[in-house]
DNA sequence: ATAGGGTTAG
């Protein structure tokens, strides 16, 4: 959709922009964050006569320009030698004594803009100051601070705003945005909000970079209805976003998956006839793609290249990373032939995403291929990332030899494993029944200094709940022993012939709430497999009630007036089977009181696309024929079972009679 | 890094 502007831009955006809601907090006003400093405190009550006080100013701060200094040269050298010395003011001072020019103003700047690191700049600070040879300035303060921030100095920057304000040497809009930005970057968010208040309390007014570091601040603490209040203000001021601005309101809606807030600085884009530069293009991507929104992403993509812009790096990775989540095979191939057609640039963080890419979505050749560059290169050399891929790609496509092979280089060229290659690799083993193979890759890990994480803790126990025989479950249970013994400990609570419920209830609580949260619902899903193969038949609906009691598995019961379903999606073969029994228990007792049931009922089981549910609708379609349940494979849904109520009724009461 | 603001990896 086009929208023409009256600047003459056309601005094009993937986003139909005539249904965009703003997010609900949009329409609420709230004036309580730096109250008293911007307009009247906690009043919502807007008087249309009187003008909203201006919160910033619309000309920019101007900055002197520099002289031309015929002894550039010189002064450049001696700068060098003073960076270069030893860092105790002893060694700086003997070196400066040799300072082959007058210090007038001129060249005393020169020289402090060309120091490094922070320490230096603050010592020749502090020699200007004792030799009193001009008058200090602010510009002086300027130039320090910022060596100090690169140094993440906050403390010494303070000291010095303290000392100017003592001195009366004034503080302008450079000096402010250099103390928040340090700040932030120090993580001292207060701090940051607390000088930006100082600015209106003295007097001064912020010119846009100001005011949008100080909207990067609260956007890093996630306040995103201070930050649109100030924003909104900022325009009601008068004031033209720039796209800065809007690259930080981008990344504030990115970080919190929020798309209708990346709608909102869309249309405000349009409305305001800010054509977006790459950063902002790169940002919505990035946004895009945590919001969950691959295909808006490609559209902006598209959007981007007609608009005459070359992606950098930072594009084609957020997008390949995209590709990559969403399994978009073909988006994916499309993309990488179109970067090697139009030789678009290439960096070591690209590749290994890409190759993550390719791990996603099992492309193996183009992984292959990809990680020959990355050897070739000069500076890409394939670092652990790139090997963990590697891993994740043979691994995840059963192909144990290579996936050892790898493993083998890694100690070759010294390339240390991490956590993620051994989870791969033990995944791969465990499939393949290489037990031994499997305990060996686990020591060396451990002995390598890997923390087992719960990742991979769910992974050893998946391949206990597949394992053949008594032998290899101990081996396994062995390297589970190492990285979680409550994990061990629990199996064998509910293994024991008699068993208290409150007991294995208060330490599945116990355990649950101790593990990370991706890692809660593989675990309880592998322990019912476990207890399915040793046939410990109440024992899995005893732990899949305890999963649905903890919250492991919302919306797996859904009802609707026509229609009652089973979404067992997230769950594995065994815990689908048991759920469905489960269900089918629920509704025979419903039969057997006389309620009312609807229609139709269904299960899903989606269609696989996922690696933890490949294979679920197969085994779930074996289950229900072995049951002779009345569901029938969905014509128009894959991975969906139906069965009417006239079908189910009769068979459940059945059931009943056996 | 030549006085100030925004974007890349499980």
């Amino acid at each position: 959709m086009a929208a023409s502007l009256s600047t003459g831009l056309d601005v094009h955006f993937a986003i139909p922009q005539s249904d965009t809601k703003r997010p609900i907090f949009f329409t609420r006003r709230k004036f309580t964050i730096y109250s008293g400093l911007l307009s009247k405190p906690k009043s919502t009550w807007v008087n249309p006569t009187k003008p909203k006080r201006s919160v910033l100013s619309l000309q920019r701060q101007t900055r002197s320009p520099y002289a031309y200094n015929p002894k550039v040269r010189e002064l450049k050298l001696f700068a060098n030698k003073l960076s270069d010395c030893d860092n105790s003011e002893e060694a700086f001072l003997s070196v400066l004594e040799e300072i082959p020019l007058e210090p007038t103003r001129e060249n005393a700047l020169l020289i402090l803009n060309s120091l490094k690191p922070w320490q230096k700049t603050h010592l020749f600070l502090n020699w200007i100051k004792t030799k009193n040879l001009f008058p200090m300035e602010t510009i002086f303060y300027n130039v320090t601070m910022k060596s100090l921030r690169f140094g993440r100095q906050f403390e010494l920057i303070e000291e010095l705003a303290n000392e100017m304000v003592s001195n009366e040497i004034p503080l302008d809009n450079i000096t402010y945005s250099t103390i928040i930005t340090c700040a932030k970057r120090c993580n001292l968010f207060d701090k940051a909000v607390e000088w930006f208040e100082r600015m209106y309390k003295t007097g001064l007014m912020p010119d846009e970079v100001t005011y949008s570091a100080v909207l990067d601040v609260y956007a890093k603490l996630g306040k995103a209805e201070e930050v649109v209040s100030l924003y909104e203000r900022g325009v009601a001021s008068g004031w033209k976003p720039d796209p800065i601005a809007f690259s930080v309101l981008a990344k504030m809606y990115g970080e919190a998956g929020d798309y209708d807030g990346i709608r909102y600085v869309l249309q405000e884009m349009t409305s305001l006839g800010v054509r977006p530069n790459l950063v902002v293009y790169n940002t919505l991507l990035e946004a895009m793609g945590k919001a969950g929104k691959p295909g808006l992403a490609r559209s902006l993509f598209q959007e981007l290249l007609e608009s005459g812009l070359t992606p950098n790096e930072k594009t084609l990775t957020s997008l390949a990373k995209i590709y990559g989540k969403a399994r978009w095979a073909k988006d994916a191939l499309e993309l990488w032939e179109e970067m090697k057609s139009k030789n678009w640039p290439m960096d070591f963080i690209l590749y290994n995403t890409l190759l993550t890419m390719c791990a996603d979505i099992g492309l193996v050749e183009e992984a292959e291929q990809l990680f020959l560059d990355m050897k070739k290169s000069q500076h890409c050399r394939p670092d652990s990332w790139s090997y963990t891929a590697m891993l994740k790609i043979y691994g995840s496509g059963g192909n144990v030899g290579k996936a050892m092979e790898f493993f083998e280089e890694m100690s070759e060229v010294g390339v240390e494993l991490n956590v993620m290659g051994t989870t791969c690799l033990i995944q791969c083993l465990g499939k393949a029944g290489r037990m031994d193979e499997l305990v060996k890759v686990f020591s060396v890990s451990v002995e390598h200094g890997i923390k087992p994480d719960d990742r991979l803790c769910g992974c050893l126990l998946s391949v206990v709940s597949r394992c053949e025989s008594r032998a290899d479950v101990d081996k396994v249970l062995a390297c589970l022993h190492r990285a979680n013994p409550r994990l061990v400990g629990f199996l064998k609570l509910i293994e024991e012939e008699v068993y208290c419920l409150d007991t294995v209830k208060e330490e599945f609580k116990g355990i649950i709430s101790d593990t990370k949260d991706d890692a809660r619902r593989p675990f309880c899903n592998c322990l019912i497999d476990i207890c399915l193969s040793k046939n410990l038949n109440k024992r899995p609906h005893d732990l899949l009630y305890l999963g649905t009691l903890y919250g492991l598995h919302p919306g797996l019961y859904n009802k609707t007036a026509d229609e009652w379903s089973l979404d067992v999606r997230s769950l594995s073969v065994g815990a689908a089977q048991t759920a469905l029994e489960e269900w089918m228990g629920t509704l025979a007792k419903t039969i057997k009181h006389e309620e009312a049931l609807p229609l139709l009922f269904s299960a899903q089981t989606g269609t696989g696309t996922h690696k933890f549910s490949q294979g679920l609708s197969n085994s779930f379609a074996s289950h229900l024929k072995k049951l002779a349940a009345p569901f029938r494979q969905s014509e128009e849904k894959a991975g969906c079972f139906v069965a009417k109520r006239e079908d189910l009724v009769p068979w459940l009461r059945s059931r009943l009679q056996t």
